[in-house]
DNA sequence: GTATAATCGAGACGGTACGTCACGTCTTTTC
DNA sequence: GAAAAGACGTGACGTACCGTCTCGATTATAC
């Protein structure tokens, strides 16, 4: 093989897009300065990526930052609050928060952007299904309820309060929003 | 009186703010080019707003695009199906959704912006609060049921849906959306 | 008598002008800034002087700053040594040096100034003539020695060494200017 | 060599640098009407002259205006005559006057042209050593004369004249003025 | 081992928009 | 009804990044 699968200093580079990003927020990340960071030559990041958003994706995608891991606590609420936590943790932690809500919430007007989001979304979804599947197959889940309405109104929730109403999501909140989903469902 | 409230052009300059919001997105959205089309000069802005945000602020402040008109169909139900109904459009309309999508998604990062879309929801809140008070004083709603909650999953799973997801939100849904969080609450 | 023939602050902004003239500089000379420190407003300046050259020559005229003591110390040479003195000392005193050299060396690009700075040397030169005139009744001066010429030369040659050149003119440089000068002329 | 030395364009940068400066005169030198009449981009300007007067000096030393000839007539007097007739053309002659004028005589404050007008003189003063050397050898000059002294004189007296006191300097009195200073010296 | 591609670094550039300053004019209030 | 206050259009400032280009220099692979 003669073609590399992007630049040599690739992690560098990765590693101060996501810095630059969590210090300074989406709109101040320069790509002069991530060149400045990383110690490579601006030429460089622009043979790579043609934008800045498709630089923040890439690097988004190799960080495993947007890891989901779905648990499996043995019922459906449990797996649920499990989950919820994690979406609170994912949008709240020091180290995800700034990533996070920086580029998923980038509106539908940066397409590289939205694609991460979307696959991400999509991926999550995947991986959530066998909790629904083992919830049915325990007989905690009323036929017929769709697992994507209910992660809506469960993640939706979660990142409302978060993001849009600012408030706090603790604990007691993501009791209440897993119960409340869980008698309109189960 | 001495002293103006706000420039002489004030409409000239919120109607080319929010036209070229929706044009061109937020981050495209130029001081410069808010000035030219408005017919003002660029220190007149500087003038009166600090930054770009304090103006599209006030823009959005003056523009009523952000005005919510609460329902009372005589249900709960009717109630909340007209509030997500509302909800749905306020985020797909072309009106609306370019300026409510670009602003409220704004990130923590922008103070100005964030205190706008506090006090959208706040108020919105308080303007909800009687369809509760209503649905109570019906006997639709077991007491304790924390309107607040109700509101994040309803208003949630839409967002969630349309922005992140990038999925549709047809009258099904919003049904569906309705129905399960009633079923919780109720 | 109804009409003024200044501002009522008239001294508080002449103040002002020289104050800001020795601070900064001629083009930094701002008439907004001479506005706020002499406590008026900016259209009261533009009401009495067309600009800020005017201005600044009204200031002038007015300071006393360009006022010339000749002196009568008995003999041309001491004359002569007097005068240079008070040239050198014109150009060199940190009261005097900062507005005479910005506004005596003005360009011939600002008439106003360049009329304040030829009516001090045309000035300058009638309070002249009479150290001439002493030294001719002395029998120090040769008969048709132009007394224009004698101060062209003296005056000019310390200009030139201090400003242009950038160099010192001690007390020695002053003898040997008028003595040389004097032979010259004598 | 990797690094230039300059601007790709930087004649046409030199030349619309000193033609405005002649046509609008020192303060209406802007740097943006540089970049424009020289096709060039203002940030271009930025990059190699921090400030319009490191832009103006550089024009200044690369236009050759400031070259100075030194005259070899065989007498003393026919030299500085020479000398004195070259003066008055640089302050006079359409071509060079502007911008002798407008960049000799800054004020101290202007610490670039300061230096181009401290190496200029020097480098005349330096040139013009040799008429006296020549001078001195063929018996005209007194012993102990100070070359720089009879320049200052010489010179003083025509900038003097012609700036200062905002007269004319015609032949005649560019002879007496030689004369004069000769007579002070020989 | 060395040719020969791919990759990179360095430097310069035109360009857009920024946020600021001071100008000189004009309108509006106030005394 | 004159003077002050305040708002304004205008031009230029100096800066930050953008995205592009041209060259040499450096690495690697592949012969």
């Amino acid at each position: 093989m003669s073609t590399q699968d992007g630049p040599r200093k690739a992690e560098a580079i990765f590693a101060a897009t996501l810095e630059l990003l969590a210090e300074h927020g989406y709109d101040k990340l320069a790509i002069e300065a991530v060149a400045a960071r990383s110690g490579v030559n601006k030429t460089t990041l622009y043979r790579w990526w043609p934008s800045k958003d498709a630089l923040l994706a890439a690097a988004l995608r190799d960080s495993g930052l947007l890891t989901v891991e779905i648990p499996d606590t043995g019922s459906l609420r449990g797996d649920l609050l499990a989950v919820a936590t994690r979406i609170h943790r994912l949008l709240t932690s020091e180290r995800t928060a700034p990533v996070v809500t920086a580029t998923l919430t980038a509106s539908p007007r940066r397409p590289e952007l939205v694609d991460v989001a979307r696959s991400f979304f999509a991926d999550r979804m995947a991986r959530e299904e066998p909790i629904f599947d083992r919830a049915t197959a325990r007989g905690e889940l009323r036929a017929g309820v769709d697992p994507v309405l209910v992660m809506d109104l469960l993640a939706g929730a979660i990142w409302f309060r978060l993001l849009l109403r600012g408030g706090e999501a603790g604990p007691d909140f993501l009791e209440e929003v897993v119960d409340t989903v869980l008698s309109g469902a189960a």
